[in-house]
DNA sequence: GCTGCGATTTGATCCAGATCAAACTTTTCC
DNA sequence: GGAAAAGTTTGATCTGGATCAAATCGCAGC
């Protein structure tokens, strides 16, 4: 297999994929050292910026990835417009629908990031010879399920304010915890996303980032700055 | 393994289960007949009617099923008693979380329903032990995270007409077409029901009922059955 | 057939969040 | 360093769907 034909645009620097090689990852942590080394030299690391997209809407990817770093949002757009985050992926979270060649929905790199993608067929024979691995994105599949039930929870029952907190406390969980009881982080979305993935609009969900900065919940600095200092109060606003 | 062990109260026949034998379904379709015969021994058909709880939120279940006969509605519970509908099953889809016991959701048959009732300890064994059947399961679980990202577009998105006309289009895709254009089912929901899976409240489902009905795309009689003359009206107005 | 009850529809009013509009802040790029 | 552009906040007003209230329908039990 020639990693020449799998090349796509600008696709980074061809090189086998040490943090695979470290077995983390929903992939990688799945696979034998032989397999690993094959996935490693049909890899390629790639950088991408924020607002890249990944994989499109509607479209036949041949490629998969693993999220080294960085954040993805995964996106339904409708015909007129209108637009929906269904999922946030972190590192080290596998990026692509086994099974299926044709994407339902966009791929898009919420901050910047760094993937490793690597080619379609190569995973999909691996998958169909590597039972501890089918289990590894069955694994992935059932925790994606489950999240995104907890949106359709969110989504139709929460108000304006408990998405929001939602969605920080989400985020906030990702992230490194400052002391026992607060966190700080920098937001991955702009509020355009938030609102897009919380089905507000960016006027609602300022309102609803300064009322939790007045109520104390949560400090803002610089727009994308947040520190909780109790995160137990912020879970108790998102309900 | 004594059945006897697994029983539920009221747990329906103990016989083999006839259909999965039929090697039809998610579970069944991926099994050898050795092991068709084992799953067998250790199932219980069981009916349940209309309402009955399968699995409770929050509760450990040492049982999974295939749903046979009617359908199967998840549902989350927020503490104050807000409620959402997170996924609709039918025959021959598996019910069950693999992977972990603690059940983040509710399974409650919206229709009389008829199940193949089996210990999870089997099933765990079986998936271990047959790539085919975890195979089977990755995929489903695959398609139900397709749906529920559909609806996550729905829910923060879609007007409450389009809502409404979705969920019919829905289910009407599951029924048995009339013609080549026309669609006729009774509905598994109830009007509360309907308002907890869009996210609405059950005036607002009734009224965007009758405003579909006077708009000549649907009809309907005695309030559950459903009457689509034209399909592709019904997905035209669901947007 | 009458009665009572749950499910559904219909009507009147209210309000959370959308929309429209404008100011402000930060970043980008000459 | 300054101007334009993009992102965010704030304010005024509107509206789709919620809430409150009542009538109607269909069915189970007597």
């Amino acid at each position: 297999m020639d990693i020449a034909r799998y090349e796509i645009p600008d696709a980074g620097t061809p090189v086998a994929c040490r943090s695979c090689q470290a077995r983390h990852g929903v992939v990688c942590g799945a696979l034998s050292s032989s397999q690993l080394k094959e996935l490693g030299r049909h890899s390629l690391r790639r950088k991408v910026e924020a607002g890249s997209e990944i994989v499109a809407q509607g479209s036949e990817s041949s490629f998969y990835s693993n999220i080294m770093r960085g954040v993805v949002k995964l996106c339904k757009v409708m015909p007129d417009g209108r637009q929906q985050i269904v999922g946030l992926q972190f590192a080290p979270d596998f990026v692509g629908r086994p099974f299926v060649r044709e994407s339902t929905l966009s791929a898009e790199a919420a901050t910047d990031a760094e993937l490793c993608v690597f080619p379609r067929s190569l995973l999909d024979r691996m998958i169909a010879e590597t039972p501890e691995l089918q289990r590894s994105l069955h694994d992935q599949a059932l925790r994606e399920l489950d999240a995104a039930r907890e949106w359709m929870l969110t989504l139709g029952r929460r108000t304006a304010e408990e998405k929001v907190a939602s969605l920080l406390y989400l985020i906030a969980a990702h992230a490194e915890p400052q002391t026992a009881t607060s966190t700080a982080f920098d937001l991955p979305l702009s509020r355009a996303e938030i609102a897009d993935f919380l089905g507000l609009t960016i006027e609602t969900v300022s309102r609803q980032m300064t009322r939790l900065r007045k109520s104390g919940v949560i400090h803002i600095e610089n727009f994308r700055h947040i520190l909780v200092p109790d995160m137990d109060a912020l879970e108790r606003v998102s309900a």
